[in-house]
DNA sequence: TGTACATCAGTGAACGCGCGTTCACTGATGTAC
DNA sequence: TGTACATCAGTGAACGCGCGTTCACTGATGTAC
């Protein structure tokens, strides 16, 4: 029908201003400029406002949509392990994933995991769409409590003050998992962005170069931590 | 002398300006202005460039300053542990101090750690002053295996392709530190970073409140795996 | 100690750019009868 | 199916700002004899 073509057309529009976002990243770093993004599409930078209320609408938008992205690379990972038994397999297969994410799109990853835009407050949105990684990752978890392959370590060691943390999380997001047992899975969790953030952001420079080899040995090191 | 005050004047103002620009980095980001600098400090904007030479070159001098002031509150945190030989304590003393560093300083935390400045190319000084951190806690590791303490794991599980950037470390960087003592080392280093990145960066929103704790707790987890 | 000269700090104007957002408007597309 | 009207996309000018860097210049501070 006619009205789904204006509608298809528009669709289309706001991905390529979001692809033009995109490549500006790339070069100029979280400080959007919509008039270069428009100047890029061949239009005239007020009828960017047609597509999004402002700027920081925009980056909005290029949030959402990177944390989505790498959720499904992180998905598609664990996904591709036949064996589904095999937890350690599935986290390094994961882990692999979301790096190979990272260094394929540096930009989206430095906008998500890098130093918050300033004057830039996150919506809700945002923080929805946060979950979807560290879901994937969960899952792991929660199949091998349920296949009976992951025992309680239990809470020995993990401060009390966490605990109140650890068991909200719990309910509704990791539903049967021990709480020691995510206190191990955030901590792997944690390391493996750290590892990814400092290889992406120079801090490996001169210290490491055999990446892709030390970060399987750090998979590795999280994956004993949590026992799987 | 009359050239001392000129001179003493002159190392006062650049102070001043960096401190301005730091007060800047806190609420702007790392898109430093220097006319804004300027307009602070009271003076005309083509004033700076009496004591820069360029923006980048401002910028790099904050960096610089930044890793030295983390390095000395690393250095610190290490040395007011008494019993020199109890390393786990000198791991934590240095952990928490350089945490304590990031969440006063975090604007200069992100500029450091956080996503790279477009356009900006990190000369050779800081990478050199990006070191004594890393030296401050591999001082441990050079303490406990000089006095006995700490025995060499053995190289299983370390990659070989690794295991040529450990040597390379090694010389002239941690001397006598074996090499898969070393692999462990940089991974609890890794881990300690990503710990304080995600929680400066907004990572641990609605995830984990009890910072302190859970950060005191994978400090733990690092020292367990290093050994110490 | 005094004087002549050189160095340095800071000014103010200018160059040549950039930006987000608003607004009145044109012309095309879609909707209702 | 045709026509009248409403919606939407995109334009172009404007508002009110911002920026880094260069340059000729003034006046003060420092140096050498």
């Amino acid at each position: 029908m006619a009205a789904t073509v204006r509608a298809r057309v528009r669709a289309q529009l706001i991905e390529e201003i979001k692809d033009a976002a995109r490549r500006q990243l790339a070069t100029e770093g979280a400080n959007l400029s919509l008039r270069a993004i428009a100047r890029d599409l061949g239009m005239v930078s007020s009828a960017l406002y047609r597509y999004f209320a402002s700027r920081d609408e925009l980056l909005t938008a290029l949030i959402i949509d990177a944390y989505d992205d790498l959720g499904a690379a992180a998905e598609n990972g664990d996904a591709a392990v036949a064996d589904r038994a095999d937890l350690r397999a599935r986290w390094l297969a994961a882990g692999h994933a979301i790096r190979a994410w990272a260094l394929a799109k540096p930009a989206e990853y430095a906008l998500i995991f890098g130093s918050p835009v300033p004057g830039y407050a996150a919506p809700a949105a945002t923080t929805v769409a946060a979950l979807r990684t560290p879901a994937a990752l969960v899952r792991i978890l929660i199949d091998g409590v349920a296949g009976g392959a992951l025992a309680d370590p239990g809470t020995a060691g993990v401060p009390g003050a966490v605990r109140a943390d650890l068991a909200r999380i719990q309910d509704g997001f990791a539903p049967g998992v021990p709480e020691s047992l995510l206190a191990r899975g955030i901590s792997g969790w944690i390391h493996m962005f750290g590892a990814i953030s400092f290889e992406l952001f120079g801090q490996l420079n001169n210290v490491v170069d055999a990446r892709a080899e030390y970060f399987d040995y750090q998979l590795r090191q999280a994956a004993d931590l949590i026992g799987i």
